[in-house]
DNA sequence: AGACAAGCCTGTACGC
DNA sequence: TGCGTACAGGCTTGTC
């Protein structure tokens, strides 16, 4: 499931491989990947240059020379994949956008990705629908102090913060689990009472876990669907200290994984290692 | 066969 | 009463 790793590597890929090409054909055939428009709206990219892509928390912004800017977000299942114009085309390929010899293709078998044209920029150039998200993960401005002021007055679970977009954009379920880890904070730990000193490992352990996380190229699981643009698979999964290792012992000390539910979701965590 | 996994949005419930 | 916050449910389908 593609969180901010995964993005950032596709985003990379997205830029070694189609950047400055013209898009000379827009084809809709899952109407459902496009749902806030009518499924021939994305049309108006036809003619287009794609000029840069940038990204914010999970969302991708595709710039594009007529000033149109194409948002993406894969949730779940979704991947924007480049091949060749006429390589078969995968199940569940939703989008195709023709890029002379090449194709950048949105394959989602789960449907709840989406690709859409951003209504306008804020003040910052950032698309409008973007505007609730709270600063990225690899924000540099993520220090201890601001970590420590998110948590503060929340009754809820640490990790319900780190997932919360609206407080800090990017982080997904597996990297939530590694940065609670390495940061040695229990995610159901009520966030209000994470102290300073924690709030500065979880910090440390933000930028560190996304930052090694983004170097392996994201992490690609036994049944999830992230792979890289050109089909390339993460290397990251194989570092997961925790995150769907429930009873193996923990890395550090031994003790097994607990596995338990905290916000709806899956959290795995060293019953020793993490307080 | 059916529960489960996931991210995000929406609607509802709740506490101050 | 109203506001902000918390949480369950819905969407979907391949996998176990």
């Amino acid at each position: 499931m593609p969180e901010l790793p995964e993005v950032e590597t596709v985003r990379r890929g997205l830029a070694r491989e189609i950047l400055g090409r013209e898009i000379d054909a827009v084809t809709v055939t899952g109407a459902r990947s496009v749902r806030r428009h009518p499924a021939e709206a994305l049309a108006v990219l036809v003619g287009d240059r794609f000029v840069s892509i940038d990204r914010y928390g999970k969302y991708l912004v595709v710039r594009c020379s007529g000033g149109t800017d194409l948002v993406a977000h894969l949730r779940m299942s979704g991947q924007l994949r480049v091949h060749d114009s006429g390589d078969p085309l995968a199940p569940h390929t939703h989008v195709r956008i023709g890029l002379g010899d090449r194709e950048l293709r949105f394959v989602d078998p789960r449907t709840f990705g989406e690709l859409f044209i951003a209504a306008g920029v804020d003040a910052s150039g950032r698309p409008v629908e973007l505007g609730g998200l709270g600063p990225d993960a690899l924000d540099a401005g993520l220090d201890g102090r601001a970590v420590h002021q998110l948590l503060a007055r929340r009754r809820t679970a640490v990790k319900a913060v780190l997932l919360d977009q609206r407080a800090i954009s990017g982080i997904g379920n597996i990297y939530a689990d590694e940065i609670c880890f390495a940061a040695r904070v229990r995610p159901g730990r009520a966030a209000e009472t994470v102290t300073r000193p924690q709030a500065g490992r979880l910090s440390d352990s933000i930028a560190s876990v996304l930052a090694a996380a983004v170097v392996a190229g994201g992490s690609t699981l036994r049944d999830a669907r992230y792979q890289g643009v050109l089909g390339e698979s993460g290397r990251f999964q194989d570092h997961h200290a925790v995150y769907g290792r429930g009873g193996e012992p923990c890395p550090t000390c031994g003790t097994p994984i607990r596995r338990v539910r905290i916000a709806g979701r899956s959290a795995h965590y060293c019953p020793r290692c993490q307080r």
